[in-house]
DNA sequence: CCGTATATATGAACTAGTTAGTACATAAAG
DNA sequence: CTTTATGTACTAACTAGTTCATATATACGG
């Protein structure tokens, strides 16, 4: 298959090995969980092979981390919040959680790791350097959305955006999360689109219900 | 250890091995998921065998689906609701509310129970016989304080129960399950008795915000 | 510019330890 | 003598990780 090589194309062909077993790892670790998923079947789905997973990532738990770790790299790229500055504040605040909404429901994947994550009680989520840094953007861009509300009188005074933060996540994070289950308890289908378009737009209803001045 | 028995004393005992190794169990998967505990880690810490494992529950599905049914046959138990009638609608939502949050705050294997079974894309809570009927019942409690609160000009119209029972679980869901990525990100401690207090009576003001009347 | 050492990358087969599940024997009660 | 309950020892399959061999490209001294 390959033929003569460079330094430049061997250099990029071993990122290609390493990205293309991190994308099956994801898909697996996500779908099985770390305890349940295999390495001689991430490998097997590879264009690799097993031998190269230890090559790159030391082991299972190794290639655990480097999956978790891309995984909360690319949520953080949405500093698309500075698109917000012109609107109202209730307006930037209703598409910031839409924005959360369609991130959460276009990547299961993210929200299953983070699932597991959390059933391995974080052991590993600590070991990714800067992560509350990252998040702290987060918390920021929130806190000047409710600045801007409650200069405006749109907003209550004194609600903390960690809170604000965690009521959003948690709205959004449940419609994926717990799809199976509420499937089988109710009989409703988280993942239709029908559900799905109604759902968006009632979180953002409930939290700016909330956030609103008396 | 056992003396002489009787025909009933052999059925007690035989139900207190049964129940002690559900009780094992459901603490070693709530831990460690489906995949990750270890029958014989289970058997050691039961007061029994790993031979009576397989005599009660068949393996280690049948062990694992025995204890999911028993953790939703808890959780169900509670119909205090009945306690309600006598309140204004907002008065007993917010008891509803908070007694849910109690609930997940205080039954935190459960809740890593129903996290687990999502991972494993909901294939054995379809096997628990009734489940859909089970949870009817809490969709029409709310549904009668819906009506009643509407009935008083108190809440808002057409609120859908099933809606509002997924927020509410959301919500206190969430506070249990992303415990440990919670804290790693943002270094709040999601399970402190402060943090539980002041997020308990959130989580009911934000509900109540959304369904008040305009 | 050639040869040799060195770093990077990869294949194939093997292994030690684990893990779910079983076979067989037995004991007590009805 | 049959049903229920239980202990001991075993096994077949799996699973993470390793060993050894090797190919290719670059570095570097002569």
């Amino acid at each position: 298959m390959k033929k003569k090589q460079t330094a430049e194309s061997r250099i990029l062909e071993a990122d290609q090995t390493r990205t293309n077993i991190l994308e099956v790892a994801t898909r697996e670790f996500a779908d099985k969980g770390l305890a349940g998923a295999r390495i001689d079947e991430i490998a097997e789905k590879t264009n690799s092979s097993k031998r190269m997973i230890y090559y790159y990532f030391g082991g299972k738990d190794g290639l655990y981390e480097a999956v978790l770790e891309r995984a909360y790299g690319h949520i953080r790229k949405r500093e698309a919040e500075r698109l917000f500055e012109t609107m109202p504040a209730d307006e930037a605040l209703r598409a910031l959680i839409e924005l959360t909404f369609d991130y959460h429901a276009s990547h299961p994947d993210f929200v299953r790791l983070v699932m597991n994550e959390n059933i391995h009680h974080g052991d590993h989520i600590g070991k990714i350097p800067g992560i509350k840094e990252r998040n702290r953007s987060v918390i920021a861009s929130l806190k000047t959305i409710i600045d801007k509300g409650v200069a405006a009188r749109l907003f209550r005074k004194g609600v903390d955006p960690v809170d604000l933060h965690m009521s959003i996540s948690a709205l959004c994070f449940f419609n994926v999360s717990n799809r199976y289950t509420f499937e089988a308890n109710f009989g409703v289908d988280l993942g239709s689109p029908k559900t799905q378009k109604k759902r968006r737009a009632q979180i953002a209803d409930i939290i700016l219900a909330w956030m609103k001045a008396d």
